[in-house]
This record gives structure tokens, sequence and C-alpha cells, in this order.
RNA sequence: UCCUCGGUAGCUCAAUGGUAGAGCACCCGGCUGUUAACCGGGUUGUUGUAGGUUCGAGCCCUACCCGAGGAGCCA
């Protein structure tokens, strides 16, 4: 009798026959020998059909099996070390489900238009296949991390009333007679809750409506914003580093295969342990006086080349704090060191990929956050309800946003953010 | 918004201003250990769009469309 089982389970049926359900992969044939590369979406298997030991009759049916032909197949599971993946099915019996011709995204190279034209279909392949699991395995890590720590999830709202920081970022909709806007951040939202319920994180998609055409942007993508009650700068850098731990040990245990897959160096992935180097914006701009290149300069935010260099010193990610408050959002609350500086903290992913999280403490203060408001000629109206926060039992807290995709793409060892996300959006590219 | 590069077969690319090509995919045949299999044969075109220069334009010029990389801004 043969048992119903999925390709990632094999280990377990050594040497009994099973039933696996996929598609077609790749097909090789030899004369009475066929070798189809089987996947089910759990993983690849080797599948040899002898036409002795299937008969004429199937044989022939999985003859012409294109790429992506449906196809149930039978077969004894041997340990086989010729075999990618140390498995492989000698096949007994088949059924094709649908014979497919033509499918579009063969096993040689292909450019970045055309697979993401084809992005419903592209899915399918390896290296995707191997890239949303390890997508998977962040995000569950991220929500086992914060539960373990005894965080509620509580989502923001994606519709809401205003801009939060700036207006020209956002993307409008029509809101029955009035408009709206897509979030660009759940935080305002998240300190509230943070003020209910302690502890809190918000995990959710985030619209960003600049044209931004580089391999690190996205107009829609997943941000992670962990908002708490009672803590100061040091501990958001603290939180920042233990749930980067955690995220990357959680991969590092689960998802080896799939890195292996993407050939990613994953002795670069065991180097990121505690603790992380902590730099001051001075700090960072004493490195950057090295580099004549850096156009950068005092007072300025660092941009995207200036973030390489900073990050490249280091193997494990950098913490970038206090920059001078007039690069940063009004909400951050000063330094009471050195006022020119807020306390806020950037986080730089090594090799290239440029800034995970954003995060900062927040001005808890209800006279100076009204001030800051009409410092940075903002509609005090529209942030009543925030200041309502500081009205009614204030205390210090902080949080950050953490960007799903970079941190995938950076875990992954990816160019671009946008094979970090199943159906990436960007500034040209809204299909499929 | 700005800068740079590109658009030729289903895909990846080639083609001094002079007949539009190759590999892969696909189709037919061969092969009992293939890993992007291999070997033999075959099919495949409004050269992004619209003008212009020229005896002649895939190639030169102008405008536009589409895409990629980067800047700015951000996660």
């Amino acid at each position: 009798m043969s048992t119903v089982t999925t390709i990632e389970k094999l280990a377990l049926h050594v040497g009994t026959n099973v039933t696996l359900r996929g598609w077609v992969h790749n097909k090789n044939s030899k004369g009475k020998l066929h070798f189809i590369q089987l996947r089910d979406g759990t993983g690849f298997v080797q599948c040899v059909v002898f036409k002795g030991a299937v008969g004429d009759e199937i044989f022939h049916a999985l003859d012409h099996l294109g790429q992506e032909s449906s196809l149930i197949l039978e077969g004894d599971v041997k340990a086989e070390p010729r075999a990618p993946g140390g498995f492989e099915i000698s096949v007994t019996g088949a059924q094709v489900v649908q014979k497919v011709e033509g499918f579009p995204i063969t096993p040689k190279e292909h450019g970045p238009d055309f697979l993401l034209s084809n992005r419903h279909l592209w899915l399918r392949s390896k290296r995707q296949w191997a890239l949303m699991r390890i997508r998977d395995c962040v995000i569950t890590a991220i929500r086992r991390f914060y539960d373990e720590q005894g965080f509620v999830c509580i989502d923001s709202p994606v519709f809401t009333p205003a801009a939060c920081e700036g207006t020209s970022t956002l993307f409008e909709v029509q809101y029955f007679d009035d408009k709206a806007y897509l979030t660009q951040s759940g935080q305002l939202y998240g300190e509230a809750s943070a003020m209910a319920f302690g502890k809190i994180y918000c995990f959710g998609p985030t619209f960003r409506s600049e044209k931004s055409k580089t391999r690190r942007h996205l107009t829609e993508f997943w941000m992670l914003e962990p908002e708490i009650a009672y803590a100061t700068l040091d501990d958001v850098m603290q939180h920042a580093e233990d749930l980067l731990c955690y995220v990357v040990k959680s991969v590092l245990e689960r998802r080896r295969t799939e890195l292996e897959v993407l050939e990613r160096d994953i002795s670069k992935l065991e180097k990121i342990v505690p603790p992380f180097p902590r730099l001051s914006y001075d700090e960072a701009y004493e490195i950057l006086k090295e580099h004549p290149e850096s156009t950068f300069k005092y007072g300025d935010d660092f941009g995207a080349p200036d973030e390489t260099i900073i990050s490249k010193r280091f193997d494990k990610p950098v913490m970038v704090h206090r920059y001078p408050h007039e690069v940063k959002a009004f909400y951050m609350k000063r330094d009471p060191a050195d006022p020119r500086k807020a306390l806020c903290v950037d986080v730089l992913a090594p090799e290239g990929i440029g800034e995970i999280i954003g995060g900062s403490q927040r001005e808890e203060d209800l006279e100076t956050l009204r001030a800051r408001i009409a410092e940075h000629k903002l509609p005090e109206e529209a942030f009543a309800w925030y200041l309502d926060l500081r009205r009614y039992g204030t205390v210090p807290h902080g949080g950050f946003g953490l960007g799903l995709e970079r941190t995938v793409a950076w875990l992954a060892g990816v160019e671009h953010v946008r094979e970090a996300s199943p159906f990436p959006r960007m500034m040209y590219r809204i299909y499929p």
C-alpha cells in the first residue's frame, strides 16, 4: 500500500512505497530511462522511471512531459548519493494530471523584466522556492520571538486620515466622500497601543509612493514595528539586537537547505551574534572622514554609499545612534546630554543592503512635542489624538521599524529586494 | 524629478549603412545514470512606436513609449 507524503518527509519513508503529488521541474530522458525532477512545494526530488519497471503504457505517457506538467507518482524511496538531495524515487506507477507544453521559464538564463512579468510562474523556480521559504521562516521567527517575550500583536490601520510625517510619499485613495492615505508607518498607532498593552508589535504592509528605482526599494513592503512602554534608547537597541540574533539563528536552524540552494555563505550568518557594534553619529563621521570618495558633510543624513562604507567596516549589523535632530522625525526625543542630537538608531545590515531598522526613543512631554509639531509646520489638529497619549499617563517609550524584504534579502544574500517579495510592487511594475 | 545604459525569434544574445543570425525552448528520431544531459534533423521575425536622412537603415538623426541600474528619500 502506497503512503501519500511530501518530499520534505521522504527521510521517514526510506524503503517504502510512497505517492508524491506535484509538478515536473525538469526532465531528462535516456532511451528506456526517464529522470524526472519532481517538485511538490515542500522540496525537489529525482524520480527514475525504467521502461521495464512500469511497462510501455506508463513509460510512453511520461515520454513528452513538459516542464510544469502536473503529475502523481508512486515509487520506492531510496537513499541515493548520486541524486541531488540524497533521496531518489524508483517509480512504480504514474498518473499524469495535466500534460504541459511550452512553460515560459526554462532552466536557462532570463532577464529581470521577463521574470517579473512572469512572477506568478517564476515563484515555482528553485531559487524562488528557497527565498520564499526563508521569508516565511523570518516571519514565523519574528512572531514566535514576540510571543515568547510577552508582546501583544496590535496591528495598525492601513487607511490613515493624514500623513504622519510628511505628505509627498503617500498613496492617496478615495474614501467614500473623503480622501485617505495608505499607511507609510504604523508607529503613531503603535505608541497608542503600547500605552494600552505595554509591549506591542504591529506587522503588516506599508506603502511609499516615492519614485525610487533602486535595488533597495519597493512601493509596498512589510514592516515590523515593535513599541515598548518605559523603554529608553538603550533598551530599543538591545531589543533590536536580540530580535536580529533570534531571527538569524532560526533561519540557520530551519532553512539550511534553502540557504545552500541560494549558495549563501553561511559562515557570514554564523558570525551574527551579540554584541553588535554601536557607533554614535559622530563616530561614524570619523570613519567617513577617512574616505575622500564620500561626499558626506557633517550634519547630513547618510547616503547609501556612506552606509556601505560604514557597514563594510564590520561583519555584523552596525547600530548608528544619536543623529542630528534636524534630519530626523519630529516625534524623536532629543538627547539630554546633547540637545543637538536625537535619541535614535539606524541598524545597517552588512554586505551593502543598507538600513534594515530605524528607531528611536519618543518624545513623551506634551509641551515639547507640541513645539516640535509647530517647528515641523505640521497641522496640530491631525495629531490631537496622538497628543492625548502625552496627556494621560505619559511615560518614556520607544520602538523601531524593521523592513522585512531588506532583512530577507540580507539573510538570503540576494541583490535586490524585489526577489524577497512574492509579488513585488515597484514604481514601474504592478503586474501580475 | 535627475543621471547612465538598454529594447532584434517564446528566452538569452549576435549582426562595418548592403539578402535577418546563433544557442536554448518547441517538434521528429537515437541512447539504462542524467544533473542547464548529449547526438542527428526540423519550425520560429511588423528589429519598441512614429517621423526623418540615404540609391539602400536593425545600425545614423529627432521625438515618444517601455525597461534596468544609480541619485535623492526612505525600511
